[in-house]
This record gives C-alpha cells, structure tokens and sequence, in this order.
DNA sequence: GTTAGCACTCGACTAATTAGAGTGCTAACA
DNA sequence: TGTTAGCACTCTAATTAGTCGAGTGCTAAC
C-alpha cells in the first residue's frame, strides 16, 4: 500500500486538527474538515489504511485516531521544507542588546516560553578555541594578589591569592612578564610540565604564586565544561493535559530544574555538523530520558565564530511545530547576528 | 474561654496526626494517640472548643479537624522554644568547601531539598559595604582595554573596553595612576559629577575610557540589586497533594521558577534585625504572593562580616516543622562556619 | 466533669445506567 | 471500481443512585 497524495491530505487533517484540541480525531469531522468532499465512510476506509501504515494509532477501540510518533515526523518533515523560505523575512528586533550574556540569554529563554507557550531552554555558548591570551597580577592588598586570566573570546577568570610574606612591586612585575612570555598564546595541552618547572625555578621564592596560577589557567580553560542552561516556562507543561499528571510532570520538572540532564540535548545538537540549524525530536527520539512524551525542538546559533549555543523548545508531541519551528528560527537569526556587527 | 494544659495536649496531638497523615483528625483517633486517658466524647467537647478558639477548622461538617494558621502559629512558636537547645551539639560537616561561591550554594539547595523532602532556596550573600578598592587597566589586543574593578568584600568586576585609536602604555599607566588616586576607598555616594568632570579633564583625549570605566564601577558596587537565588526540589511539591492540584502548582512552579519572586523573602528576613535566626511563615503570613497554602521557613546565615544571605524550605503548612528548623540550622552553622577561618 | 449512646451529616466509593461518538462491515449506487 | 448510506456494535465519559463509614453534636446517666 501508498501513501498517496489523498492519504497525505487526510493525515494532515487529523494531525491539525489533533495539535487544537488534543482530543482523537473521529472521520465525520475530517469529512467536514476538509475540502475534499468526501463521505466519513470514505474517510474511515482510509484511515484504516493509514492507521495500517503506521501514521495513527487508536487509543482504542471507538475513539478517534491520533497520530504515531511516525505520522508527527512525516508531517513536521513536509512541513519543514514548505516552511523553509517562509521565516527568511520576517525579523524583528524583540531582543534588546543586554550587556551581561546571562541576562540575555535568560531573556532570550523567557520569551521563547512566553510567545510559543511550551517550556524553553537556552544553552550558554560553548567556546572551544582556549588558547590563554593574557595574565595580570595586581597586588590588592597587603597580602592579596588577584590574578585575572583572559582566554580567547574574552572569557575572563579572576582569582584572588593570598601570599604570605609582601611581595615587592619590582617582583610582581617580574612575575607578570614571567607568566606572559611563557604562557600568552597556549592551549592547555601545550602547557606541559617542564615548562612548569622551568618557571617555577625562575620564580624562585615565589613559585607557590605561579603553581596558584597555572591552577587558575587551568580552570578557566577549561570552565566551559559546566555548561550554563538557562530555563523557562516550566508551567507550560500544565497546560496541556498529557504532560499534566503527577508522575509525568514530576519528572518533566525534575529535569528541567537538574539542568544538566538538558545538556545531552545540547550535545546532540553541537555534534550533528551538517544540520540545517532545526532539529526535531519526537517522543521517543529524544536525547533526554524523561521527556519520552514530549517533542523538543532545538536549533543551533553562533554568536561569534566558533561560540555556539543551543536554544530549544520542548512541548508535547501535539506541538504547533510550525509556530514553534518559527520562533525558533527567529531567535536564532537574531543570536546570530547581535555580535555580528 | 482559656487555652489550659489539656487543650494543648491535644491540639498538639492533632497537628502531629495531621502532619502524619495529610487527613483530618477524629476524635476518636485523639482519644487512642494521647496519653490522656479520655473517651472521644470528652475530646469532642475539648475540640469544639479548640475550634471556637480558632486553633483548627473543620474542612466539612462530618469530617475531623485540621488545624488552622493560627494553632500551626502556636505550636510552632512553642516547639521553637523547646528545641533551642538541641541543635548545638550536632554539627557534622556535610558540605564540602567548593572553590566557587555559586556551586556551593547550589548544592547547599540540592542538600536541603533532598534531606527534608520538601523546596528549597537559597539565596546568594548581600554585600553592603560596597567601596571601591581597586581598579586595573590593561591591554589586552591591540585596541582592547580590560578594566579590573575590585570592590570591597573582593567583588570582581571586568569589562572589556574597545578604543578606536591605540594607547600608549605610558598612558594606560597615567589613567592607572589617575583612577586609583581619584577613586580607591570610595562608595558610590561619594563620586560625584565633580570628581568626574575632573578626571575626565586630566585624562584629556582618553576622557572617553575614564566615562566607561565610572559606568563599569557604578555597576559592579550596585551589582548586588539582582540578587542570585538558586532552588531545589520543585517536584517535591507533588509529594503533597494539598498543593499539587493543577492551578497550585503552577503557581508555585512560576514563582519558583521566577526566582525574583522569592526575592520579598530574603528583603523581609534580612531586614529583621534581632531575628534569632529561624522565621516561619504560616499560610497567609508570607510575603511571597502564591504561596498562601505553604509554610515557609527561613534562616539567615552570614559568611562574613557584612556578607548575609537566606536560605529556606517551602512546604506544606503541615510541614515537619521540626525536622526542617533542624535541618536550616544546621545548614546556617555550616554556612556561618565556612570562611571563619 | 466524664462518658456512653444515638441520631444525624456528609464525603468517598461503588455499581448501574445512559448518551454519544466513532468504528467496521455490508450492500447499494454511479 | 471507488464511493456512499446505513446499521449493529464497542467503548468511554458522565450521570445517577445507593451504600458505607467516619465523625459530629447532643442528651442523659454516671
């Protein structure tokens, strides 16, 4: 048997018109619904067909059809490629340029919850060129020296050292040029322990204070490894009564606050090179346990060359893809270009 | 009417039931729990005269009694004053000493959602001596500037500056020199438009940098306004049926989502000044809008001098009121503990 | 002051009934 | 051959009625 152009028109009905009221789909209205004009027993023989085909199941036995997980991904992939052109135009500027990134970026989680009405998430962007660009003592205090590390793409680690005896402005300067000259321009594996013990010597007396600051440079290189994921519209899950029940929207919740159960998520997403920047995931093809009941949607921005952050929605599976396929493009587009200038 | 020692026994009895159970407590059931040695009749009278005295309610004509805000109110306030004494001694160290402020609190949240069963909060320390002790800048690429501004309690500000035209090192060292002699030691009260039209004089062409950088400190001593607050244990409403109806826990999620929300809690408990330590909210006595059916109790620890923050459990008002007193307690001396030495 | 006893109330639970939506199948029609 | 009308059947959701039992208030006796 085919999936033949009737077919597909007739699953189109019944996935709409389950998206709205998230009740089975029954023929007589799908005769009604469209414009096809045929009788509901007409319909019946086809819905028989494709439930047999695998694109909508019976809850049981008189009730109406749903949709499988096999029938959401026909439709949300014809969908994808009508809707393909349709978003290029529209943007506007909802986001307003914060200056601190956590902010936005919250902001930016916010009002994807708020304009969609599924629960969001967005990813800090992961920065994977490390190389270490910059290191400044300054003496604080009388017996405190902060250390400030900068690491390309500006991601900036301060560290505050307590030194016993004072410490000389001479030698402070001496320890600045010291840790410069050796370190500027490295990633962490070219720092290696010779070079570490080479400085140390040099240092003399004060090598507890370059041993604190290769610890320093260690972590801030590798900081992007606690991924930030900011989260919002918990709440929507209530809105819809398949993700409502306690169990399920225990866990749901549980795994939108432990954040980091999300960020499998965000793996999957980074790791999928040739994706075309949307990416869906229904029930039971999702990343992240827990959610085996939902639709996520993700996309992939790129703030700055190499800065690359996901930001997604998560729904039930009777999401308004397209709405949600929208947003999502939006707010990507408008990640994208905010450091681009 | 008075409240005599009989009255209380078995007011207590009932809120220990109830907290138990989640169910309205009988007479009968009262007549068996206590040692009193009294007929449920006797207990009837008793409690129908606890409820004239608004110590507890009656959901429903044929149903037990459950007590009411005002006899939660009172046996707290009583069982406070008996359990003083206990907590000293016990003082394990639970937490272990995390090197970054933010992972510790986290996991304080974490830790007292999991052991008490019930939501948790924590919220970030205050600073409120906020002078300005140091600031640094730096160049970083060739039209990069980093300025370090180290407020007192080491609060650490960066912010990345571009220039358009190159600076020489000679001058960086100059507007250096020029904002620590003009700056260091002051709060934000004490730069005035003067000082700052002065600076911007003597720093001639460069007036510009000096501009962002008083912009930079402005921010980093008011950083504290948005104050961090970190949560646990959000599904743990739904171990409590009296909150986890649809409409309820929504309500609870957004604000437990909406962190800022909580922020009255901490504005409320830090500005008590001879607090003992400990705060209950019952019902309607909290300042939380959403929270009138939960009990909230806080705590208020101070890492250092000047550095206080709130932590605190969200639960049903039938909350084991003890367990939690004893759980924030102990969190409080750990936290207070912390950076003594 | 305490207790036993009794009539009464009211929610929770169960079972039975009903209404309605939807199906599959068959036979007739174009 | 594809389409349609019609009918018997199925299953759920909602309603109703009935029962159970926990708990109360009140009265009268101890």
């Amino acid at each position: 048997m085919q999936l033949d152009e009737r077919k597909y028109k007739i699953l189109q009905a019944i996935i709409r018109n389950y998206l709205e009221t998230g009740e089975p789909v029954g023929s007589r209205t799908i005769s009604k619904y469209t414009d096809l004009n045929l009788s509901s027993a007409t319909i019946r023989n086809e819905m028989a067909d494709l439930e047999e085909l695998g694109y909508i199941l019976q809850p049981h036995t008189s009730a109406g059809r749903i949709p499988s997980d096999q029938g959401y991904r026909l439709y949300v992939d014809k969908m994808m490629e009508e809707k393909e052109r349709e978003v290029e135009e529209m943007k506007e500027t909802l986001l307003e340029k914060e200056d601190k990134m956590d902010h936005l970026l919250k902001q930016a989680a916010k009002m994807l919850a708020a304009n969609t009405e599924y629960a969001a998430m967005v990813s800090a962007p992961q920065y994977h060129r490390n190389k270490l660009k910059f290191i400044q003592l300054s003496r604080v205090d009388i017996n405190q020296i902060l250390a400030v590390i900068v690491v390309e793409g500006n991601v900036i680690k301060n560290t505050m050292l307590t030194v016993k005896d004072e410490i000389s402005d001479e030698t402070l300067l001496k320890l600045n040029i010291l840790l410069n000259t050796h370190l500027n321009g490295l990633s962490l594996e070219e720092i290696n322990l010779g070079m570490i013990s080479a400085m140390k010597q040099q240092a003399g007396i004060h090598s507890v204070i370059v041993a604190d600051v290769i610890d320093a440079v260690a972590e801030a290189i590798k900081a992007d490894e606690d991924l930030e994921i900011y989260t919002s519209g918990t709440k929507n899950f209530f809105k819809y009564p398949e993700l409502a029940d306690h169990e399920r929207a225990s866990e749901l919740i549980t795994t939108f606050e432990e954040k980091q159960l999300l960020s499998e998520l965000v793996q999957d997403n980074l790791a999928d090179e040739n994706n075309t920047g949307i990416q869906v995931y229904i029930g039971n093809e999702t990343p992240v346990q827990g959610m085996r009941d939902c639709s996520i949607v993700t996309a992939t921005y790129e703030l700055d060359e190499g800065m690359k952050g996901t930001i997604g929605i998560i729904g039930p599976k009777r999401m308004d893809y397209e709405k949600v396929v929208k947003n999502l493009k939006l707010l990507k587009n408008q990640l994208d270009d905010l450091y681009k200038k």
